[in-house]
RNA sequence: GGACAGGUGGCUGAGUGGUUGAAAGCACCGGUCUCGAAAACCGGCGUACCGGCAACGGUACCGUGAGUUCGAAUCUCACCCUGUCCGCCA
């Protein structure tokens, strides 16, 4: 969400925003309302309190006089003429709050003045790691998992529907040593602290990340609670301070937490729908970062540092991408996107995402901290990225690591956690 | 799910429908005293919005939302949350 001084001040830079994302068609009507409507609101509420003031003096007069024995019932009548105009002049005023709230949640973040305007075609490869294996003679990982069996679609099919999957074996001991390994590197060597949360949200927390109320289509909802199941680890982690008030000199915290993913995936009929590349339940670890506006910059650079040392250290060759401005998610100010090697599919898969979504979150969800002492307090700044998503990950392994007689070798950091080196 | 008891400022905790943004204490900040510190004493100490260059003025906020009233922390209703007991349950 936006401050509404930037409907007041910085109209056109909103504007500017919104072309960058190639959203300007669908928005900027929206946008010249919101002038209207701001302005018809300050109006609103310099009458409103006007009223209240006169009607507060009002009281206290007939306070006085109930004190001092005299009559006041001229004083009550025109407070109450004045309360049901205060009455009438409010119900305006809500209508025009709500109507700007409306469209005020809906607008999108600003990206930042490094990330590329337009849509994906514009997006930049910014560097890459690792020398990607040839795709020759590589399976791909739904081969691969059905051979050692590794996971299990169809009966996950037949449990709960398509695009869940079960995971048996050697596949399972692979999903616990992911999230082991992962949770053990960002604690223990990358300073997070793990959290183990609800997968099950309130509207709030939904509507403080920024997946509603425009998006509410893609999410599991429980409509009987009004709790909705959360697509990503971002929601309840960093909820965690929603409405609080840090103590700047905490600043940045950073937190890792694991957790299983849930999305409809509505609109996306029809892609990857071999594999396990796009699921309607997943797991992953999340990294999520509070900070300072000041760190938020540098904050985006160790956040992208702690996801890749994770490809790093499984060997898999990938490569950082820059969104540009129309590819960037809704609530994002900046994403890179973190994209693995897959030689059996022969394809790079999205495995993580990281963003800094500057005080566009901070704004929604009300958390700030205190500078230092005395000091009026000021939006945090919030930034997540996934390290990693496993299924995506999981099938890089398969195939990355296939061994000419068709096993596959268990990536060295892993060992330990799976108890053995290879499958198969 | 049922029955009680509660939800007030960073914390503890008062609050008869009418100078209550809210007593008091703690914590915190500044000052006096001190060689320094502690203690004591004095003063300060919420957030947001509207107007104003500013000083400042106004409005709102005592779980949330409605309602009664000239006026609500205080009365009514609904909801949410917490605690305790019962039921159920991994």
């Amino acid at each position: 969400m936006h401050d509404v001084r930037l409907v007041r001040e910085r109209l056109d830079d909103l504007r500017e925003a919104m072309r960058r994302r190639d959203a300007l068609d669908a928005l900027g009507p929206q946008l010249d309302r919101c002038e209207g409507l701001e302005r018809e609101r300050r109006l609103l509420i310099q009458a409103v309190e006007e009223r209240k003031a006169a009607r507060n003096a009002g009281s206290q007069e007939v306070a006085r006089r109930k004190r001092a024995g005299e009559p006041a019932d001229d004083l009550i009548a025109s407070g109450r003429a004045l309360g049901d105009e205060i009455g009438r002049l409010e119900l305006e005023l809500g209508d025009a709050e709500r109507s700007l709230a409306t469209i005020l949640l809906e607008v999108p973040n600003i990206t930042l003045p490094d990330v590329p305007a337009g849509d994906e075609s514009n997006n930049v490869i910014v560097r890459s790691w690792g020398d990607p294996r040839p795709s020759e003679g590589v399976r791909p990982h739904w081969d691969i998992a059905a051979q050692y069996g590794l996971f299990d679609l169809e009966r996950a099919a037949k449990i709960s529907g398509s695009g869940f999957a079960v995971f048996r074996g050697a596949g399972s001991r692979l999903v616990r040593a992911l999230l082991n390994f992962f949770l053990d590197v960002h604690t223990r060597e990358h300073g997070y602290e793990e959290v183990w949360t609800p997968v099950l949200v309130n509207r709030g927390s939904m509507t403080g990340t920024g997946q509603l109320p425009k998006f509410e289509d893609d999410a599991y909802k429980i409509a009987d609670d009004d709790l909705f199941l959360i697509p990503t680890a971002e929601v309840p982690v960093t909820n965690l301070y929603r409405d609080e008030i840090l103590d700047g000199a905490e600043l940045p915290k950073a937190f890792t937490a694991y957790t299983p993913c849930f999305r409809r995936e509505a609109g996306s009929a029809g892609k990857d729908t071999r594999g396990i590349l796009r699921m309607h339940q997943f797991d992953k670890v999340e990294l999520v970062r509070y900070c300072a506006p000041e760190q938020s910059e540098t904050e985006l650079a160790t956040l992208l540092g702690h996801a890749e040392s994770i490809l790093q250290r499984l060997g898999i060759p990938y490569r950082v991408k820059l969104l540009a401005a129309g590819d960037t998610g809704f609530s994002s100010a900046k994403t890179y996107d973190l994209e693995a090697w897959a030689p059996g599919v022969g394809a790079w898969l999205e495995v993580s995402s990281c963003s800094t979504f500057t005080d566009f979150q901070a704004r929604r969800a009300n958390i700030r901290f205190r500078p230092a002492k005395g000091e009026k307090p000021r939006f945090v700044h919030t930034l997540n990225g996934s390290g990693l998503a496993f299924p995506r990950t999981l099938a890089c392994i398969l195939e990355n690591y296939q061994q000419p007689d068709g096993a596959v070798l268990v990536p060295e950091v892993l060992r330990p956690y799976v108890g053995s080196d290879r499958i198969g």
